[in-house]
DNA sequence: TGTGACAAATAAGTCTGACTTTTTCTCGCC
DNA sequence: GGCGAGAAAAAGTCAGACTTATTTGTCACA
């Protein structure tokens, strides 16, 4: 059992949620809560506790008399942070990948643009030195100074929309930066126009040229995209008609 | 406490999380387990599952020789269902259904347009359906008609884009539509500019039209924001520079 | 006066066993 | 074959004892 998590419970957790979500225990199979406590050598209290959190997150169901059962995958909170730790780190991460991927090609140009009405002078400034630090690392494999820079480079981002949703999206595309940095193939240095793109983007944001911002933003979540499309082209859905 | 909920942690946590979300337990106020339980009648078991789901929520933090503090709203996980429903319930409702209308009008055009490649028939159809359903509704008052085809036209759009985290936003919209219609000033039948919008879009997706189909649903979103903010001018966060 | 170690207090965490409640299955009856 | 009573099964609830981590306070020592 996986030792990260606080408490007893936390850790239970740890296990259960990834097994879970690994697709270890198919939605529907029907686990009980007395053998998964022997099995895994807890209280039932602590296994319990476990389940309920499992629960609120919608991967299963807790029914008298019938047990604990799996919920569909359609059914999960798909936006839960740990959930979304728990299938990055899975085997079908690449199509979680990509699922993000989208959802911030659609999430960030927005955000940007209302960056471009609302960030404060600080944040018009920390923009700029992300930028201008994403530069001084865009050459010769200083792949994590880079990656330290452009995450906090999209945090800003999202955080000046002035949109809680937005922001909250944050800790998501660190996950999705971080993923493609550390565990797909990426031995070559950042794209050049990627970073000028970033530049542009933090140019505009202090200019408050939103719809500048927004397209500027556009086309770098959509080369994330087209990145990812040629790392694992499997992972892109069939076009019907 | 609220009867709702399966079980009495259940409702426990029908209490609690309002209580909560709506600020009644400000951010850093500390809870002890033992003292809830006393006052709500309930053992400790049960208060500690209803702890757990709390904390998964990212709503308090539980520490040994401290209690249970409330943490700060920028740490909630707004995007968990039940999270979006007790803060729709509670005061800050107008700044709730602009933010969720904000992420709408983000996502849904894009959705919009990927359906437009991936929708099966069956979607088209549904679609025209529920675009036939909106107009055949949309005067003499059948707001509950209109509204569940609206509703499902949504739903339709979110899921036939092919994206796992765009279908898990049907609940919010649905969320935010019904609100609109329930809980708003809404004495006046749909305009009839959005109704159209909806047909057009039907028919863009079934003719393929990815672009187009993005571009109409970008409107209908746009104009839902321009209505909200009409209604409640204040929710709208000021424009810096 | 400051500082470090040690002791006490405190609240969450864990375990166990008994009991309740709901739901479902089964079996006998009509 | 349908229907109702009863048995069985698994989650839900409760109470109490015990453990452990963390904080805070105290006191000796520098």
């Amino acid at each position: 059992m996986s030792t990260r998590g606080r408490g007893l419970h936390g850790q239970l957790l740890e296990t259960l949620g990834p097994a879970i979500t690994a697709g270890e225990y198919p939605p529907g199979s029907v686990l009980r809560t007395d053998e998964l406590a022997q099995r895994f050598e807890v209280s039932r209290s602590v296994m319990r506790e476990a389940v309920r959190v499992l629960e609120s997150m919608h991967l299963v169901e807790s029914r008298r008399r019938v047990g604990v059962t799996v919920r569909p995958t359609a059914e999960w909170n798909v936006y839960d942070p740990q959930v979304i730790r728990w299938r990055l780190a899975g085997a079908d991460r690449p199509r979680q990948l990509r699922s993000l991927t989208v959802l911030r090609s659609a999430v960030e140009p927005v955000a940007a643009g209302l960056a471009a009405q609302h960030a404060t002078p600080e944040q018009c400034a920390e923009l700029t030195e992300c930028a201008l630090g994403m530069v001084a690392n865009s050459r010769g494999h200083q792949l994590e100074g880079y990656l330290f820079h452009d995450v906090n480079f999209h945090r800003v981002i999202l955080n000046a929309s002035g949109n809680e949703m937005f922001a909250r999206l944050g800790d998501v595309v660190a996950e999705v930066l971080t993923g493609r940095t550390h565990h797909e193939v990426m031995f070559e240095d950042p794209d050049p126009a990627a970073v000028t793109l970033h530049v542009r983007v933090a140019e505009a944001v202090r200019a408050r040229d939103a719809a500048r911002a927004e397209e500027l933003t556009r086309e770098i979540t959509l080369g994330a995209l087209e990145e990812l499309d040629i790392l694992a082209p499997n992972a892109r859905p069939a076009t019907t008609g």
